[in-house]
DNA sequence: CGGATATGAGAAAGCGATTACAGGCATCCG
DNA sequence: CGGATGCCTGTAATCGCTTTCTCATATCCG
């Protein structure tokens, strides 16, 4: 900075002048910075300004894991929009456990984020507490919890799957079984599971726990899950699933072994990944605005961040999206 | 670090010490200064301690894009190597755009990046210039050419697409397609182009430029790209794609129109992503270690900043998968 | 037992910015 | 024409840490 401020002939306070846009400062002179720092290729230091202003523009985000197509997606959308309003975005992944999330927000907190935004609304006390103590607001996403008093950007999750529970119903399934994720430190998990359980509960119908299985948004094991739903003695002939990837696997396994769907069974996903309109069939699923979601809620996180004031719950509508996946209840 | 310097009894400089591992502190000295870190919730400042030392623990990976399974599980993979070695990453997308590229890089210097990992070689003039004069090392991945001056670890792109495309040649296959990548800018889909094209010359055979079809990495536009070439007058027996993605657009797409794979068409990928084994017919394609690939990357980089010695080109393994997608030519 | 040698800890000078605070110089007004 | 005002710019303290000196104490050896 010095070698710039030397070579426009001027002081280092009007080097910094003009690369925080602020303050007075004659167009001569701003120009003659420019060019020096042009002809110098000078790159300011980030962690100088941060120190000395006591203040970052970056922002981290805490997902449960960077492989999954969905978050993956989200983030895309997350780092464009706050690179357009100046801020960077330090991506971590917590393997869907609180205590990987709270080593990854002290990360965050090294690098003296202004602000963190993560997945859910569990979090470990440490990590709630070190975010308290350094004065850093977060924001939740993917859950929409208003009388919840952290602010968050999301949806009702049991809400949302009772949507496609009801769909199923007006179609007159009966029998259902529920693909899960791991529930385990899962809100989102938890509340698509507890959403289908209610939903059928208020039309006098059970989820017995032999027709719930969890396993790992992941193809192989979520193959397995749904042939075992289908070798039970009475199969049943609608299965909702934690999330579209497992969604896949049932579709993918039931074309291995010849189940038809949905003439047989219906089967139901969540979150709409590009994928879930090219399979055959296409797959029936809730769409979630995903790059929506971080984007608003990295605005409510920059609000929050400039002391604007911002409502501290926002929700994102989802939709059910009919595809090739559900049909009629087969007769019995 | 002063407020814990105080509860310790000692001068921040041993806190410093105690917190960088080395020299020589008294064992009660130092677990004095550890208790009194953990009572206090302490987080060392990253800004002030790579201003101080002039060294940041940062490195940064320049990605085409996030929302690609095949980056995703690089940054993945990457990630956690990096955080067992105490360095944190900073993940950036070029979006195919060596103007991006040459931003991003800016952004990763501005954070004090130690080094730099991105992908393919071609990369902007300014980019390259701006890391010189940071004097910040960078290592090429997606790519090995030991014949240029920049370190990298990957595979030859057209040598290792031609063992697919000879393969295909003693299944009697003889018409050839291609769907590429968007080749602009992007040397491993010119490279898988050209070692098509290499191959195929070898064995007297040609690739005309109406059975090349480049389109991006998104399954609608290589669905329609494979009903464009089967629409063709002569439609190829075989098709080689830049990647899985395409190749699930030509699976997808033969599924909705009826078309037999491999009976009337072998379909062949290239990275082998999860998917590939799942689909129906299973997709053959070329095993990428995308993790390792990272890894040794970091690895190589990490040696590069240490000062260790280290081979300045590494050749990551790959091998053909084959499955259902690929059978005999049929007849004609 | 005295002086050389390790060992452990502190004082203080930066690292590269930001930002009060201070001050120069036109301009403007009475 | 003098002083007030406002625009622009410079000086210097500061942010939280690392790191070089420096020094005190403990250890060792002849």
């Amino acid at each position: 900075m010095a070698d710039v401020a030397a070579a426009a002939r001027v002081s280092t306070a009007t080097v910094s002048r003009v690369l925080n846009k602020a303050d007075y400062v004659k167009p001569a002179t701003r120009k003659a910075v420019e060019e020096a720092i042009a002809a110098l290729g000078y790159i300011p230091s980030g962690a100088a300004r941060s120190l000395s202003s006591r203040s970052s523009r970056i922002v981290g985000a805490i997902i449960p894991s960077i492989d999954n197509a969905l978050f993956a997606a989200g983030m895309e959308g997350l780092q464009a929009h706050l690179g357009e309003r100046g801020y960077h975005l330090l991506i971590g992944s917590s393997n869907y456990d609180p205590e990987e999330e709270y080593q990854v927000c002290r990360s965050f907190l090294e690098q003296h984020a202004a602000g963190v935004i993560m997945m859910g609304e569990t979090h470990s006390p440490d990590c709630l507490a070190v975010l308290e103590r350094y004065a850093t607001p977060f924001v939740n996403t993917g859950v929409y919890s208003p009388e919840r008093p952290y602010p968050c950007v999301g949806f009702d999750n049991a809400a949302v799957v009772a949507t496609a529970v009801r769909y199923l119903l007006q179609l007159g399934h009966r029998r259902f079984a529920m693909i899960a994720g791991i529930t385990a430190d899962n809100d989102r998990a938890i509340g698509r599971l507890r959403g289908v359980r209610a939903e059928l509960a208020a039309n006098g119908l059970d989820l017995p726990d032999e027709r719930v299985l969890e396993c790992r948004y992941d193809i192989a094991e979520s193959r397995a899950a749904f042939r075992a739903l289908m070798r039970q003695p009475a199969p049943p002939t609608a299965i909702v699933c934690g999330n579209d990837v497992q969604g896949f696997g049932a579709i993918l396994e039931a074309q291995h072994s010849g189940i038809r769907i949905p003439e047989e069974v219906s089967v139901v996903g969540f979150d709409d990944l590009v994928l879930s309109r090219h399979l055959k069939p296409s797959l029936t699923t809730i769409r979630v605005p995903t790059q929506e979601m971080w984007c608003r809620a990295a605005d409510m996180l920059l609000a929050l961040l400039g002391g604007k004031d911002t409502p501290r719950a926002l929700e994102i509508e989802t939709s059910l999206i009919v595809r090739e996946s559900t049909g009629p209840a087969p007769k019995r």
